[in-house]
DNA sequence: TATATTTGCTTAATCGATTAAGCAAATATA
DNA sequence: TATATTTGCTTAATCGATTAAGCAAATATA
């Protein structure tokens, strides 16, 4: 039944009588091997249905054209894009991906990595989960002189490649469309500050709240998970505020839902009496009721972006030690929800 | 700076005096190395920070210890899921897995199984594109004695291993909840019958009408890809009708939000009007107003019994030729849009 | 005490593909 | 015609880890 025996370059050989080497070499385009046997050797593999064994392959050139990536998860719109464009680079270059999920566990993170290195990957493209604060693992990465590209949640103290949007420009924008809108009193449901891009987030809210002279309440101002659930329960909490705030800017869309799913329970106007924007433009944003505005994190760009860094890593390595940082603008997507 | 030169068994040797095959012996815990060389070896080996280089071993043992995953996409819940807790299984086996997106493209997937093969996985876990028709690359896996399992979106005709939910049954749960409302006119809208799930939920809409003494009209069933935009261009054509339905079951959340849209844009009652229930229980169902009733596929079971599966056809290969068939009950979860 | 068994390693081959080095025949150049 | 170069291969080593076969020393058994 199963056709267990796989055909190798001996196996062509033997056929026509030439030596492995120069079956290697046929199948490779050597210069130095006639038409003759090229055609020749082709059409027996072809014949054999030959298949080039990897592991052997990689195992002799000490390249497995293999790159690891780290995604929080793969559930996320966000995610889910930024894999496919990446990939869609890669294998034009070579290379196929070995996608993981962390699941935001840093333990699991930690398992990831050993688990890529162990697959002799040629590079990582990771972005971290939210637990992650310890940069040793990734410091692994590193020493075993082994590409190690970030993407959207990527701790910059590594000294590492980096692609992401502009977190603190991000809330800029957000602030002033809010503040052209005639909000004075907005409110930011954030991540951790010990994430960068959170803190970037958070930094850039208070300094536009200054630009605007609007004064800084830090009863307005929440770290959470941003899960939905965190957005429900701190939207609930804002609620309870004896001045209400008239705008909530939430740092995931996620979370944007959560506070949506409690503003409308409690028969509040979005926008008209709290206007609500969210980070992420996830599909759903625009499906819910009122639809919510939130930042577009040209995902399309990041993978591809992050690709063609491994890439220029891989095929340059003279420039190892110049850091390569990109950031993106990113866009706010105007809703319902802030109309 | 980088740390070029990456240990290996050699060096262990070298450095204890020993042959690196008393090395990998002792790295083995193979019961014919004295056990003060073994703490010897893994001493040197940790201090040296050694990793088994996974190539040469694959190499050698003909088993990569790699599991290939062939999704549709990765952004949408089921799939995650799936994927999330057959790893789980797979990894606590010693296996890795090694996720490829096809984008419900068949193309892709034929690509996504060259590269598989290529990577030499030691199996492959998939659930079809919704254009795959021609199974010949499916063939192709069998025909390497590599083990295949499909789950989801399988095909049967190919003889192989089978994990998913019951679609057949599905159509009769939704239908009857329906018809207990007072439904009398249920219009479907579906996927392609081509594809064996989708042909299975219409066949089970039909014979659960016939059931139930309601007429058949062709009019009311419809095939389509099942996308946000086909629901809602399909239930347009619904309310066009001179003789309007009182329930649509759509075969994939997404067209149900796209009907959904539809049906609230024209301000039309759900579900006093007309109820709708989608398929496949993504989030969003419970956050948009109203919230739609939909299917539970169990995701994480499905992940589960495909990795535990693919686990039996590697330890136990002499069971090649028995059929296995997992088919679980679906579950209604039943939400405002149907109550 | 003489033989059998066990222990603890070493030696050498292997998994396939690749590549540096080299060699004979064919062709080009002086 | 004699030498230099090119063409088209072969030979042998290599990438690391693993394993069958084997051997000497240590231990057990008769």
């Amino acid at each position: 039944m199963a056709n267990k025996k796989r055909t190798t370059l001996k196996d062509i050989a033997n056929a026509l009588n030439i030596s492995p080497a120069a079956v290697s070499k046929a199948m490779h385009d050597d210069s130095r091997i006639s038409d003759k046997t090229k055609k020749a050797v082709k059409r027996i593999a072809k014949e054999l249905d030959y298949q080039p064994n990897h592991l052997a392959s990689a195992l002799r050139k000490g390249k497995s054209n293999l790159v690891g990536v780290i995604v929080p998860r793969t559930n996320s719109n966000f995610f889910s894009s930024v894999l496919e464009h990446m990939e869609a680079v890669l294998n034009k270059a070579g290379y196929n991906i070995i996608i993981t999920q962390s699941n935001e566990s840093f333990d699991k993170e930690c398992k990831n990595i050993d688990t890529l290195l162990f697959t002799q990957v040629d590079g990582i493209i990771a972005s971290m989960a939210n637990e992650t604060v310890d940069l040793s693992h990734y410091e692994k990465i590193k020493s075993k002189g082994i590409p190690l590209i970030l993407f959207d949640r990527g701790e910059n103290d590594l000294n590492v490649d980096y692609v992401g949007i502009n977190d603190y420009e991000s809330s800029h924008i957000i602030v002033e469309h809010l503040v052209e809108k005639g909000c004075k009193r907005i409110a930011h449901i954030g991540g951790y500050r010990r994430t960068r891009i959170f803190n970037n987030r958070i930094k850039g809210y208070v300094d536009a709240l200054k630009k605007n002279d609007l004064p800084i309440d830090d009863s307005l101002i929440i770290e959470s998970s941003l899960t939905l659930e965190d957005g429900r329960r701190e939207m609930e909490r804002l609620l309870q505020l004896e001045n209400r705030p008239d705008a909530v800017y939430v740092a995931s869309d996620y979370a944007a839902l959560g506070a949506l799913q409690i503003l409308n329970e409690n028969e509040i106007n979005v926008p008209e009496t709290i206007r609500l924007i969210g980070f992420g433009n996830e599909p759903f944003t625009s499906l819910v009721t009122p639809s919510i505005s939130s930042i577009e994190q040209h995902s399309k760009d990041i993978g591809r972006l992050a690709a063609e860094t491994f890439l220029k890593r891989v095929n340059e390595p003279e420039l190892k030690q110049s850091l390569n940082k990109i950031i993106l603008k990113a866009e706010l997507i105007v809703r319902d929800s802030s109309k």
